[in-house]
DNA sequence: CGGACAATTGATCTACCTCAAAATTGGTGG
DNA sequence: CCACCAATTTTGAGGTAGATCAATTGTCCG
């Protein structure tokens, strides 16, 4: 789509300065993080329960998404991750993955060696608490998914998701929360919100109907974001975006 | 009910351990961390949504909780919290509390200065990691609640529920996975499952119907741990205990 | 232009919810 | 030690959101 961005840790550099201004020592030592780029396509996996990997996956270009199949052959998306995290943040302490990482959509994917990341974090602790921060965060998105999935009726739990993947988007400046791209089937969907197809299916007729969104292919269109936020209950606090950066909703 | 451990950070400084040996100089410097002991009732909150608190909480004794109410009136209790664990270690990096931390029982709590942990981490990389690392089996114990709560059935939700307060007892040696303290209320597990308290009740029923516990009062009994994690599909894997201090389970 | 995957529809079923009342428990003061 | 209160747990009887199964239609891509 863009090859615009000089190097593919630059989105890493992005990301970390939407919380604070980096030195320029800071983002050159980013910029000599040692990588592999490397091109992936739909639904390939990064990373499997059990595993224990010797790297992190920074997602570049494209999607990714972590979930875990139990037993009974069903099958819960835990998150999904946009251009500029690493969703394997946590492999760098933890060292077998409890749940399977792969990629949503194409994707390009930048991997890093868990030393270099260590010794970023031996040099420049700065960086190291803007990784860990990142991990927070990541975890807050866990507890909210958690209130939808657990408390919150589909409708809610569906208008919810879009609110956030929306506000990620704009932030990392891929959407001017009118339009976005939408990156998952509407069984991913499902997966991710603990609901079956079917049911997703009807819950976004529902939302079209209400004239909340438009979603025709892979393409999201927010109609109506104040109502979109009120039918999901949605209060971005949680994603603690809370630097310059990020222009408020129009709402 | 004990008060042989001779400081409350005895509780935190054991908790770090289980990971790997402290030396000395970082044993002294966790029982030097300046901290106000506090004895709660129960239901009493440490943190509201919305704070910004300036220190953190370590269960010394007791129960804590973390949970939020959502605008229809729901609550969903994210997380339950032993003694030795900082429940809200995360406002280190995130400011705002996005969540309302409070006690489950009557408990002991020693409010520790964010700033003392800050200069903690700077002069001992190692316990850094190691509270890093604290955050990082949080989330994992999150991803494994999301998958019960939106894939799993009633009584596998609850039996997974009863594996891993039992098995986070073994590991603080408050439990011989025989026997174990119950802290929470059948509408607080409802809260914590994302399931109705007269659900929960007969649920329970269920699990002592087929012998798999036994639940008086405040103590629960495990009468089939083989069985109880089959019903759980209880892995302990993503607890991440992965050092000695662990008994393996006799199963 | 065909083939595979994704979205949609219809019909039925069930796991879990809600409401409301009764029974039990545990803690407290007399 | 007992009686009492409040909080829990338990029981019963409907009701419903969402699941499941099985087609059918639509769409994108090679």
């Amino acid at each position: 789509m863009l090859q615009s961005r000089p190097s593919p840790l630059s989105e890493l550099t992005r990301k970390l300065e939407t919380h604070f201004r980096l030195t320029d020592e800071e983002r050159q030592a980013i910029a000599a993080l040692p990588h592999t780029l490397r091109e992936l396509g739909p639904d390939q996996d990064m990373g499997r329960e059990g595993d224990q990997p010797s790297q992190c996956c920074l997602v570049v270009e494209g999607y990714a998404h972590r979930h875990k199949t139990c037993s009974t052959g069903k099958r819960q998306i835990f998150s999904v991750h946009l251009p500029g995290e690493i969703p394997d943040l946590q492999s760098l302490h933890l060292h077998t993955l409890d749940h399977t990482l792969s990629t949503l959509s194409r994707a390009k994917v930048a991997f890093i060696p868990h030393q270099a990341i260590r010794n970023l974090c031996a040099s420049y602790p700065r960086l190291c608490h803007a990784l860990w921060r990142e991990t927070l965060v990541d975890g807050a998105i866990f507890r909210e998914w958690m209130m939808g999935i657990g408390r919150r009726g589909a409708v809610s739990r569906v208008a919810h998701f879009v609110c956030e993947l929306v506000e990620r988007m704009v932030a990392i400046g891929r959407s001017d929360r009118r339009t976005c791209a939408f990156p998952m089937t509407q069984a991913e969907l499902a997966d991710a919100l603990g609901l079956s197809a079917v049911h997703i299916n009807r819950t976004l007729q529902e939302l079209r109907r209400t004239g909340l969104i438009r979603l025709s292919g892979a393409t999201l269109t927010v109609l109506d974001w104040p109502g979109l936020m009120q039918a999901g209950e949605f209060d971005p606090a949680y994603l603690h975006q809370d630097k310059s950066s990020r222009q408020p909703a129009l709402a």
